[in-house]
Parts: structure tokens; sequence; C-alpha cells
DNA sequence: GTCTATAATACGATAGAC
DNA sequence: GTCTATCGTATTATAGAC
């Protein structure tokens, strides 16, 4: 056994394990400030380590965030993948797959950042790296809605724009206002009904 | 008269024009880049003035974008009250005034930086000031689309869905893609048909 | 695997001249 | 009305110890 004291040996954990948390962190704080906002001692505080490890550990924050952005995808897909195959296996092959689609992006909503860290690189197209990363991410739902999901352009549309008004409501914070806003209120129960409560700032 | 040579009298304006260029500077600016990625000696380049200036005549930079989405907001609601005025002149009081609207809210991307730094605020919800703006701003269009056309909690949720999407292909310059990627030519017809055009990027 | 110390730079804001 | 010069600070990234 080392002789490290428990406090920090409790701390120590695998690179693996390190970034993954970091990653979480990452997530929340990206997705509240956006990349420019944001900053790595920010993370390195959420996440209980060193600004300089969190550098050390991603290469730059341009890389961070890339990687924030990129897992948040692969969840995002991963989640509609799961709730499609669900779907299927009950049988409503001729139905609405937004039906299954729409109650999983709204689940996704607990995991932290995931929706907001996505927006915040959507409205960063004119950078030559995030704006590339996020046109494919972007792309690459579509390409799921129309291929795999089998659904039309217009529905496909439909759903994305959904989505993306969840997203904003979700990057206002707009449970802030609901308390003193009958109009905030009514907005907020016409887009989400009671999974307004997911949203940040509820 | 005064004995200045010609282009720097050429070049000064009075307080009030002034403003107005800067405005117009940096609502491209922060369209562009957001709150905090872009910077005061970035509106000031565009506006071809000193940075130091730019903060003088409004304060601070949290001032500036406060004023951006203020004139973005007001400059919407303008051109939806018109259009929603026109299309009353013309006896459609029973169709549905989105058809009105729609059209008017497209129009406007040709005003540059309206759309994106509008959506770059809401996504600043976690930010005390300009938090508190984007929420009520955003709460000022949703009163509009309900009092004063008005149209159905249902229909206006539906309305500023469809805006959102827009903003967000807006926010990625996505037609930036659309040459060599199928998928971002159906999305773009998708969602904006020949209007696509307009967009940030093409 | 993680930290402290610090270098290098970029940025917002102020002072003061013209 | 507008500029130049500059201060103070915040931030990313590196170096090197443990």
């Amino acid at each position: 056994m080392s002789s490290l004291p428990v406090e920090q040996l409790d701390r120590r954990m695998t690179a693996v394990e390190r970034r993954e948390a970091i990653l979480d962190a990452a997530s929340a704080v990206f997705g509240e400030r956006g990349y420019f906002g944001a900053t790595t001692d920010q993370v390195a505080r959420a996440a209980g380590i060193s600004q300089p490890y969190v550098v050390r550990m991603f290469g730059s924050k341009e890389a961070l965030f890339l990687a924030v952005i990129e897992r948040a995808k692969a969840s995002l897909l991963q989640s509609f993948r799961a709730a499609l195959a669900d779907w299927r296996a009950q049988g409503a092959a001729d139905g609405d797959p937004c039906e299954a689609l729409g109650p999983a992006y709204l689940e996704m909503l607990r995991e932290r950042g995931v929706h907001t860290s996505l927006m915040q690189a959507f409205m960063q197209g004119s950078d030559p790296a995030i704006g590339r990363a996020a046109r494919d991410g972007f792309l690459e739902i579509w390409g799921f809605l129309r291929d795999e999901a089998g659904i039309s352009p217009e529905a496909a549309r439909g759903f994305l724009a959904d989505g993306m008004l969840i997203n904003v409501l979700a990057g206002l914070e707009m449970p802030r206002a609901a308390t003193s806003s009958a109009a905030a209120a009514e907005l907020l129960a016409a887009t989400l009904g009671d999974k307004a409560a997911l949203l940040p700032g509820a």
C-alpha cells in the first residue's frame, strides 16, 4: 500500500475515469456559458482538479470542447437508436417514429449540458474547426432521422424545429421566469407540458 | 467651415449616427461569435473606429450587447406588426396570421445579425443581466403572437419552433455544407426552400 | 496522476490630448 | 467627436516537481 493520506488516495483516478469526470464538468460549463464564455478554470473547479490538468488531459480548450460535443452527439444518437428499437419491437412499425424519439429527447435533459453544449456549438458556425464539427454533427442527426428512422423531410424538419425550441428554452433557463410571468408559464406548458421541470433553471 | 482635411470631415458623424453604425457592426460581430467570443476591438474595426471609442459610446461591452439585442427585438416586432397590418388590410382576417409573419421573418435575414445576435443572447440565460433581457425579449415575442396576432398557444409554439430552427441553421452557417453534402441541401430545402440563400454562409 | 508556479498574451476599460 | 497610450486583469498554456 501507498503511504499517501487517505484523502489523496480517494481522489486519484485512472486517466479514463478522470477524462469522463472532466467531460461531465465541461459539458455543464460549456453548456451554460458557451465556448468562449467558459474558462478551463471553471471546468477544473467543477471537476475538482487543477486548471493545468484539464488542459493537459485534452491538449487545448478547443480539443476539450470538441470532445464535449462529440460525446453529446453520440449520447443523443445512442438514445434515439434505443428508443427506435424499442418502439419497433412493440410492433408500431406503421406509426410515427417521432412519437418514440420525442420522449427520448426530453429524457436526455436529465443529463446535464447535452442539449445546451450542442446548441452553443451550433452558434459557432463561423469558427473553422468548431463550425465544421457542428455542421457535421447536425447533419448526422438529420441523416439518422431520414435514413435510419425513415422519417420524411417535412416531418424531420418539424421534429428538429421542436427540438431547437426546447434547446432555446433550456439556454434561456426559461423556468426562471415562469413564477412571475403568466406568458412564460403558458409558453412552457405549450412546449413541454409537465416536462418543463427538466429544463435548466427549474 | 472647419479647416480639417476633407477625409476627416467625411468620417466624423454625430453621436447618434455613430451609435447606429456601431450597433450595425456589433450586431454582425456578436451574431457570429457570441457575447464572450466577440471583442470590442473586432466591433471597432468593423465600424472603422478605435476600440476605446466603442466602449466610451456605450459604457461597457455588456451595455453594448444589451443595446444590440434590444434593437434586434424592436426590429423584429416592428417588421411583424407591419406584416400583420398589411395582411389584415387585405381582408384575410379569418386565415392564419403565421402566413404573413413567416415571410416577414425570412426577409429580416437580410439585416445582418438580427437572428443570430438574438440567438446568442438566448443561450446566455444563466447570466444575470443578459439572461433576464433575453427571457423578457423572448416573452415579448410570445406575447405579440398570442395577444396582438391572436395566435393559439399551439400554433405560436409551432411558429417559434420553425423560427428557432432557422436561427440554428443561420448560426451553423449551414449553406457552407450544402455544396458537398446532399443531406445539407435537403435539410435547407425542406426548411427554407429557395430562401436558404439568405442565410449566413451562403 | 496531479500539483504549483509562471510565462505569454489578449482584453476591457480609463486617462488625457486634440 | 475621436484618437493614442496604457493599466490591470483574466486566461490559456507550459515547465517541472512529486
